[in-house]
DNA sequence: CCTACCGATCGGTAGG
DNA sequence: CCTACCGATCGGTAGG
């Protein structure tokens, strides 16, 4: 029993309710995701969203502003999750799990996202780390200074070097989604292989952080 | 005082000295690497070889074809440096730094080879999980049965994910190389950024895996 | 938001 | 290994 149209996921449809703009940006999004922004051409998302490119060009200028807007939604989500991260990583239990969860549910909610940010840190690196310094920073900075303030209480490992500890696990959470269809070479067929790995992302993470008299 | 080229590395040079072949797959690696399979067109790789574009596809007949090429070529070169990590991974002592240092060296030695496994993995992950099922699983088998291993005598930590850890002790290598101009964000500018992030990678692995009291 | 069209470049081929 | 060329597609624009 199909229920009229509520949350319409495919492009078609979202420009077809009205929303072209973020038929667009959806359409886009999933093609420089899955094949890159070079491999991608206007004339395909327009397609996806069934309308002429000039329309698209209408909406964006040209095809690298695209690019710029597609990042631009995609960290402004980012902006919508932070505050829960941030609560997660100051207050409250088992902090590292809560605030790694919350980070990784932002990926787990559309792995789009991470084989974009990867995507994008090899092809402009520089222009991403920019972008990064500024919708990054804030939350960065609380992680390390909670690692240093642990290592001040000896209730985190004196050789955790805190700013690679960080780049490490972002690195983590970002690459296991991004790279979910290649990286279980090793994990063979397990139906449960994602559960799998983010569970010993975790661990890992808590183990190399924490000594183990304090787990 | 310039000695006379021995070891060229620029592709024109590499092409002048006779193996136009090695040549191309010199450039293309380094094009595909940086900025992608499909934003990269024959036609610059052979400007950067120095040859017209039909003598580039008269050694490799489509650009799919290249595609294969470069990477052939890219696991040759890990075929090579196999037995070392093999070595590595089976005997002496410090096996786990050893064996994780022979794997750095071979991402460290070009790190457009980790460029360009993360690109394949986003671009063709179905294709790439393939090969590396053929080429990586020896040395993958051998290390997930010495975690295994370590656990039956208590000397790997019981809850340690042997399939998933390796795959994230691998994303890690991988990663770090690939995305070394931008993952250094909490890093700031570090000159000694890119050997913290080797040192805290090895000091992960280690302490996800051995519990404390046998470091 | 469309049709019609632009010059440039794409991967690839003919022929030598 | 080259020159010359192919049809297709590229991003983008004119004009409405």
């Amino acid at each position: 029993m199909p229920t009229p149209a509520s949350l319409p996921r495919d492009p078609a449809s979202i420009a077809a309710s009205g929303d072209v703009r973020g038929a667009i940006l959806v359409a886009a999004t999933r093609r420089f995701a899955s094949k890159g922004f070079g491999a991608t051409s206007v004339q395909a998302i327009a397609d996806d969203v069934g309308s002429a490119k000039p329309s698209l060009l209408y909406w964006f200028k040209t095809k690298p502003a695209l690019r710029e807007a597609v990042l631009d939604a995609l960290l402004d989500r980012w902006k919508d999750v932070l505050p829960g991260v941030l609560a997660a990583a100051t207050s409250g239990e088992d902090r590292l799990d809560s605030t790694l969860r919350a980070v990784i549910g932002f990926f787990e909610d559309d792995p789009d996202r991470a084989r974009l940010l990867l995507r994008e840190s090899l092809d402009r690196p520089a222009a991403l780390r920019a972008r990064l310094r500024v919708q990054l920073a804030p939350w960065v900075a609380i992680v390390v200074d909670y690692v240093r303030r642990g290592q001040r209480y000896g209730e985190v490992r004196a050789d955790v070097d805190a700013e690679a500890w960080v780049t490490h696990v972002v690195l983590l959470m970002v690459g296991c989604f991004a790279t979910a269809g290649v990286a279980d070479v090793a994990l063979a067929d397990a139906p449960d292989a994602a559960e799998r790995r983010v569970a010993e992302l975790v661990r890992m993470a808590r183990t190399s952080l924490f000594p183990d008299a304090l787990h």
